[in-house]
DNA sequence: TCAAAGGCGCCAA
DNA sequence: CTTGGCGCCTTTG
């Protein structure tokens, strides 16, 4: 008993690493279509705390075959971090725009968009 | 083991 | 709108 072997000491097999970029995955898979979330609060809700730069970069490291919701994850306020020319940042825009998402001037309405987990006292 | 750098979004002025 | 600073987590030597 008390073993830590350096690497990964997980019983599942998984490394500590490949368990955060899986509960990333898991909770932006939670993220409803027709719906927006900013990275701190999928950070928060993944139980990262305060890790918005590290799901920014999670995000843009994504592997081929994830085919997760990305195009949903945008920065606070509701603003698209993806500059607008680029070919994810019009790709984001299309996607979003396909789920009846209206995206303005790199601007979406987290009013209308912004997922809203339970809370509704506000 | 410890230390430092990197990288990115968030907030404020 | 632009710029600066912040703080945070990850990765590497």
């Amino acid at each position: 008993m008390a073993e830590k072997p350096s690497g990964n000491d997980d019983p599942s097999g998984l490394s500590a690493a490949e368990v955060r970029r899986t509960a990333l995955y898991i909770t932006l898979n939670q993220v409803p279509t027709g719906t927006v979330i900013t990275y701190g609060q999928l950070a928060d809700l993944a139980g990262l705390g305060r890790a918005a730069r590290w799901v920014g970069r999670t995000l843009s490291q994504l592997p081929e075959g994830s085919s997760l919701p990305w195009h949903r994850v945008i920065a606070a306020g509701g603003r698209l971090s993806l500059p607008a020319g680029s070919v994810s940042g019009d790709e984001q825009r299309a996607r979003l725009r396909a789920e009846g998402i209206t995206v303005q001037n790199n601007r979406v309405d987290m009013r209308r968009h912004g997922w809203r987990p339970i809370e509704h006292c506000g």
